[in-house]
DNA sequence: CAAAAACCTTACGTTGACGTCAACGTAATA
DNA sequence: TATTACGTTGACGTCAACGTAAGGTTTTTG
């Protein structure tokens, strides 16, 4: 029902659920975990452009089959402010760690792709050579 | 310890495992679930390259955040003879499904590799500018 | 030959990521 | 005003993918 005066994109948890395909449990549960932090309008949550940010990064993040602690980690590295000297040092760290394990997964992925099209070739053929039984 | 007669590629469980890091007892709960049947040498364990190859391509799924359950639906793919003509149209249609996500997968992974580097060169930039305190 | 190493089975425990009630409050609507 | 519809907080259940310990054989090694 997208408020009409204060129409500065806020979502309501049904409407930010739906849009991402996930249910409303799965959004209060990583506000359990700490990975969403929605303002209130009273005891209801309100969802801002920057809480569906979060929420679209952590959805790629599971795409790609890391943990939500492993998501928690590569969104907390976009905020700038709260991190100190010492752990910038390991965050470039994780970085590093994060992209080569994504290379080794563009690795496999491409592989993978290799085996399934010699796969559905191999049915195709089956289904041909055998089809008219 | 490598057998000198039968030396057509066996391995036992442990040596399996070492190789490809992963402990014995993952390597038997994949038997439980029948994605893995070594034979038997008496009540030991004996792995075939055969058995050494699924084993490969289930862990080359794990890093691409499959279940092993579609791990299982892909190597099925493989492995000719036991599919019927029914089953090959829906195995072609769960190749397309597989590949599709693969794709999907392939996007991410650009996005996330493209943010990492953005991070990363802003966590440099902050020790730069910030690292003479 | 005894001790250590490597193998086995059985079975209960654990962790992550939610699902699924129950029981209730609030707000629009017919 | 009664009935939906949507929101809330517990709290227990579940499933995958193993961990871990207990207790027992067989094989290797000092």
């Amino acid at each position: 029902m997208t408020n009409i005066v204060t129409s500065s994109a806020e979502y309501s948890i049904t409407d930010l659920c739906k849009e991402f395909g996930v249910t409303t449990r799965t959004a209060r549960y990583y506000e359990d975990i700490g990975l969403l932090s929605p303002s209130r309008r009273g005891q209801t949550r309100v969802y801002s452009a920057a809480d569906r940010t979060r929420l679209r990064l952590i959805l790629r993040g599971k795409r790609l089959g890391l943990s939500l602690e492993d998501s928690r980690q590569i969104i907390d590295m976009y905020e700038p402010g709260k991190t100190n000297i010492e752990q910038l040092n390991s965050l470039v760290d994780a970085i590093r760690q994060q992209r080569e394990k994504l290379n080794q997964q563009l690795d496999d992925s491409g592989n993978l792709l290799k085996d399934l099209n010699k796969a559905e070739a191999a049915c195709i053929d089956a289904l041909k050579t055998n089809g008219d039984s």
